[in-house]
DNA sequence: GCACGGTTTGCAAACGTGTGCAAAACTGCA
DNA sequence: TGCAGTTTTGCACACGTTTGCAAACCGTGC
C-alpha cells in the first residue's frame, strides 16, 4: 500500500466538472477562461490540493525554467556568494538552479552532461570550464553556457572574467613606488586563470623595469594553514622577498600571521603581503589586508543579464565581459620607501 | 529558423534500425538486450549524440532523483559547508539538487511548493521550517523532508540539531570554573533555535545559581561589524559584563577586535568571549576564539542517511537524531580565576 | 426567429520516455 | 527437421501536461 497520492489535472477536472484543458487554462496566465468555470477549477484544486506537475509541463512547452550552476571551486568565500545571489536572481525571475559541484575541470563534462539530460534551460560555470565538444554539444542542444572567471578563445560562450593584467600591473606599481625590491608570488590551484594572468603581468613589468625583481614564484598553495606554511618555509631560503604577492585572500592571511606571529615581522616595513578578492575578514582590525577587490556584484550582474537576455532570444551571440578590479589600500602595503 | 536540435530515442531508433523500446532497454541497466542490437544503438546514439531526457524518464518512473534544498541562512560560512557536502554526497547516490533560497520561515512555504511542483524526491530545508500545512502536504505527496539546525514536535518530518542546552551548561560551567561574574548574552537571528535553546540553558543556570549572573540580552546582532559595535554600546551601559557569549562566530570575533582594538581591553582577563561554530578563521593566530564546534561532518551524515534510507523505503518513520557539540578551549576565556 | 461576431469549451494530438505482454527469434537437443 | 525452452523484440499504452482547431455557446441587432 503506497501513500501515492499525486492529484492530477484529470482528477481536479472531474471534480469542477470540466475538461481536463480547463483546468490547464486556469493555471496558464492569460488563457481564455470564463470566470464561472475558473471558479469552479480552483475551489477543486485546492479541495484536492492540486499543483500542475512542472516536469510534464516543461516536457511540452520545451523550457524547464531550471538552470544548470555547475561550482568547481568552493574554497574561497567569494564563490558563495556567487552561489547565494545568483540563486535569489534567478528565482525572482521564475528559475531554478540545478546545482551540480565538481572536482575539476575534468569534472565539469560529466556535470554538464548529466544537466543536459535534465534539459536546463541555461548553464552557469564558475571556475572551471567544459571540454571543447561539450561546449558544442551545448550550442547544438541550443542552451546557452557563460563561464565565470574563466574564458576560451575556441569555446562559444559567454564569459566574464575580470582584467587580470591591469590589476597586475596596479600591484607592480604600487610595489615599485613603496619602494619594494624583491617581491614573490604565491599562486593557488594553477589553472584558475585570474592568478595566472596576474602573475604573468607582474612578471613581464619586472623584466621590462630594472630596480625590482621577482625571487620566488611557488603554486598550490591555497588557504590559510598553507600560506601560514609557506611564508616560514620561504624564510629558510637564500633569498627572502620583501613583497609577497598572493593569489587568495584566505592565503594572504596565513601568511600575514605566519610572518606576524611566527617570524615576528613588521609588516608593513619588513614585508608587504597583497591579496585577492577582498573577503570581508580582510579588512577586520586584526588583519587590514590590503588587497583587490573583486567586483563580485558586477560580475553576477553581467552573468544573469547575460544569460537572461540569451533565454529570452537564442539567437544571440555568445560574448566575453569583463569586469574592473579596484585595488583596495589598507596596512599590510606602506605606501612610501622607508626613510 | 530555430536551432532546435533535440534527438530522440526516435531518431536513434530509425538509425539503427531497431524499435524505440531497444534503444531504451540498452540505457536501462539491467535490461533485456542482445550484445548485437545494443552496439548498433550505441553507434547510432554517438553519432547522433543522443542523450535520454530525463524529465520524461522520471514522468514515468516515478523518481527524478533530484532532491531540493532550502537555504534560509547564509550568514555564517558553516551552511555553505553543508551545501558543498549536500551536494558531493547526493551527486554521489546519483542524485541532484534543486536549490532555493528564502529569506525566512515566511519564504520557505513558498519554496516547498515550488520544489514540490518538481516532483523532487525528497527535501532538505536548512535553519528553517515550514508550515504545519505545508509539511502536511509534502506527506501526502510521499516526500520525505529533513529539517536542519530546526525541529518542531508537530511537524512529521526527520531533522538533526545538536544538543543546544547541554552546550548551554557546559559553557555556563566553565565560566563559573574561571571566575567570570557578569555573563552578557548575544543572539544573532532570533528564531534559529540553535541560540536561543543554548540561552535559555544558560539563564536557567544562572537562576539556579547565586555567584554569576546575567547582566545583558541582546538580539538581532549577526556578523562581525555588528558584534564590534555591539561591544562598544555595551561599555556605555550602567553594567558592564566581564563574560559575552555569542550565537555566532562571525559575531564573536568582532566582539573581540572591538574589545581589544576600540575598547583597549584584556582578553581575556577583563572580558571573555565565547563563539558559536567554530569556523575557520576562530583558530587562526590573530584570534584564537573559545568557541563551540558544531559537528557540521556528523550532521550532514545523519541528514544524508536518513533521507538515502527514506528515499529507500517510503515507509519508514520520521525520527529526530542530535548530534553532540563540543568545547573547544582557545585562549579568549581564562581556565581559572585570576589571582 | 435568425444570422453574426466574439468568447469559451472539449477533443485529440502531441512531448519523450519506460514497460507488460505476447509474438518472434534463437538455442540446444533428440 | 521438429520441438521445447529461453531470450529478444516490437506493439501499444501509460505518465501529466499544453494547445490548435473546430464546435458550442452567448448576447445582440435586425
Amino acid at each position: 500500500m503506497k501513500p501515492y497520492n499525486k492529484v492530477t489535472s484529470h482528477e481536479v477536472a472531474a471534480l469542477a466538472g470540466v475538461s481536463r484543458s480547463a483546468v490547464s487554462r486556469t493555471f496558464t496566465p492569460g488563457a481564455s477562461v470564463s470566470v464561472k468555470t475558473r471558479e469552479k477549477v480552483e475551489n477543486a484544486a485546492r479541495k484536492l490540493g492540486y499543483r500542475p506537475n512542472a516536469l510534464a509541463r516543461s516536457l511540452i512547452v520545451r523550457s524547464t525554467r531550471m538552470i544548470g550552476l555547475v561550482m568547481a571551486e568552493w574554497q574561497n568565500p567569494f564563490y558563495t556568494r556567487m552561489l547565494r545571489q545568483f540563486s535569489e536572481r534567478f528565482q525572482a525571475e521564475g528559475y531554478q538552479l540545478l546545482l551540480l559541484t565538481s572536482a575539476s575541470d575534468a569534472g565539469v563534462d560529466d556535470a554538464v552532461r548529466r544537466l543536459l539530460q535534465y534539459q536546463v534551460d541555461g548553464l552557469l560555470i564558475v571556475s572551471a570550464k567544459p571540454s571543447e565538444a561539450m561546449a558544442e554539444e551545448c550550442e547544438r542542444a541550443g542552451t546557452p553556457v557563460v563561464l565565470i572567471n574563466r574564458h576560451s578563445p575556441v569555446i562559444r560562450a559567454s564569459s566574464v572574467t575580470c582584467d587580470n593584467a591591469q590589476i597586475g600591473r596596479d600591484i607592480f606599481a604600487m610595489l615599485q613606488s613603496a619602494g619594494y625590491r624583491r617581491v614573490a608570488l604565491v599562486l593557488g590551484d594553477p589553472g584558475v586563470l585570474t592568478g595566472i594572468e596576474r602573475n604573468a603581468a607582474i612578471n613581464e613589468a619586472a623584466a621590462a623595469g630594472k630596480d625590482i625583481r621577482v625571487v620566488a614564484e611557488i603554486s598550490g598553495c591555497l588557504g590559510y594553514e598553507a600560506g601560514r606554511q609557506a611564508v616560514i618555509d620561504m624564510w629558510k631560503a637564500a633569498e627572502r622577498p620583501d613583497a609577497i604577492v598572493c593569489s587568495s585572500d584566505p592565503t594572504a592571511l596565513g601568511i600575514l600571521d605566519g610572518a606576524r606571529l611566527d617570524l615576528k615581522l613588521a609588516v608593513p616595513e619588513e614585508l608587504a603581503v597583497v591579496g585577492l578578492g577582498d573577503i570581508p575578514q580582510s579588512s577586520w582590525g586584526a588583519y587590514r589586508l590590503t588587497t583587490v577587490h573583486l567586483p563580485v556584484d558586477e560580475m553576477i550582474n553581467l552573468a544573469v543579464e547575460d544569460l537572461l537576455a540569451h533565454l529570452e532570444d537564442p539567437q544571440l551571440e555568445p560574448r566575453p565581459m569583463t569586469a574592473r578590479a579596484r585595488l583596495v589600500h589598507r596596512d599590510s602595503v606602506r605606501v612610501r620607501p622607508e626613510a
